[in-house]
DNA sequence: AAGAGTAACAAACGATCGTTTGCTATCGGG
DNA sequence: CCCGATAGCAAACGATCGTTTGTTACTCTT
């Protein structure tokens, strides 16, 4: 066993997070995970909830770089939703332990962490509310529902994901992005 | 004061659970919420884990009893799942606290509970797919959509609400049924 | 090859956790 | 009106929590 990086501690404690929580994991739960000691790993963080900031704004960035990307990747509103749906599927199936923990942890963070993200938060979302709205100014999309209405459901389903995607399962990635775009935009009817 | 009911102490328990998570909940924390010491609330339950168990049995109960009632309602598909919706924004609505506790603290349970739960939840869920293949077998949907992922998607818009609703905001109970309705039915096209 | 830096250990700190015990005071049923 | 039942108190139990300390042993730099 060689030592270990700062990096190695984040990532495991991102996992421990996702899975069990932030309260229920313990330093000596995460020493356990890495073949040392509870007290060991202050060699490299100097506190838990450093580490849960940690995997929490590593998560944000992740999200943050996808919209960003799925932003300039068109300029009409119908595309890009769906590279903002298909960025997020990705962000999330790539990232399982940041983003589950960015999703169901961040209330664990004190007031002033917390507030940071769930500004980060406000920003993300805030995209899809205009790229929707964009498009029913324009006529891609119908005009009687509410913009930020539409938004929060679709970005409901996206952050559910993580809670019943099994990447061994039988739906794959391509296709889930198709038919979450295509429900998006035309429902079950 | 006058002297506290199991069902205070389990409401009580409810209204923490939601609030701060059950780890993060304290039986003194729990004390100090009805009045008494954290001790004394062993004069009501047998164990902390039994409040929660309590609290999610409970909304179990009125999903079940909701989904129950929307079946009946109706032969047709399409009412089936409107009234399915309107039921689950009733009881997520009406109890709060307990659906929170439902939703994001079933992982903390024991595990012979929690599959008690997880087995209820899945019965629940099979009612929207059914449901929805129902309405694809009777031409009321459209066909090329899967309906275990259509309701996955619906059921994630449902699971939701919680985290974003506010009863003092402007979007009223029956709006929100409707436009999830509508979204879930059309889509945002 | 020597020395600086540090990952990890072993052990303990005070705080808090869920829970138990012995007791007091109050309440409802005969 | 009295007496058994019990809600709640005060205090403590052992376990575990996050964190600190002092020390050892390894690794990298020069």
């Amino acid at each position: 066993m060689s030592r270990l990086s700062r990096d190695d501690v984040i990532e495991a404690a991102g996992r421990l997070f996702a899975k069990q929580g932030y309260h229920a994991t313990s330093m000596r739960d995460l020493g356990g995970e890495l073949g040392i000691l509870g007290g060991s790993v202050y060699a490299h963080v100097s506190s838990k909830e450093e580490l849960l900031v940690e995997v929490v704004q590593r998560a944000g960035r992740l999200f943050g770089e996808s919209a960003e990307q799925a932003m300039s990747s068109s300029e009409h509103p119908e595309d890009q939703l769906k590279a903002l749906i298909r960025g997020h599927i990705g962000v999330v199936l790539d990232h399982r332990d940041e983003a589950q923990t960015f999703l169901n942890e961040a209330t664990a963070l004190g007031e002033s962490n917390r507030q940071a993200i769930v500004g980060e938060r406000d920003t993300y979302e805030a995209l899809f509310r205009s790229v929707i709205a964009d498009g029913i100014t324009e006529g891609a999309f119908r005009s009687d529902l509410d913009a930020n209405l539409a938004a929060t459901f679709v970005l409901s389903i996206l952050n559910a994901i993580e809670r019943w995607y099994r990447p061994d399962g039988r739906v794959d990635p391509a296709s889930l992005t198709n038919d979450l775009h295509r429900f998006a935009i035309s429902g079950i009817s």
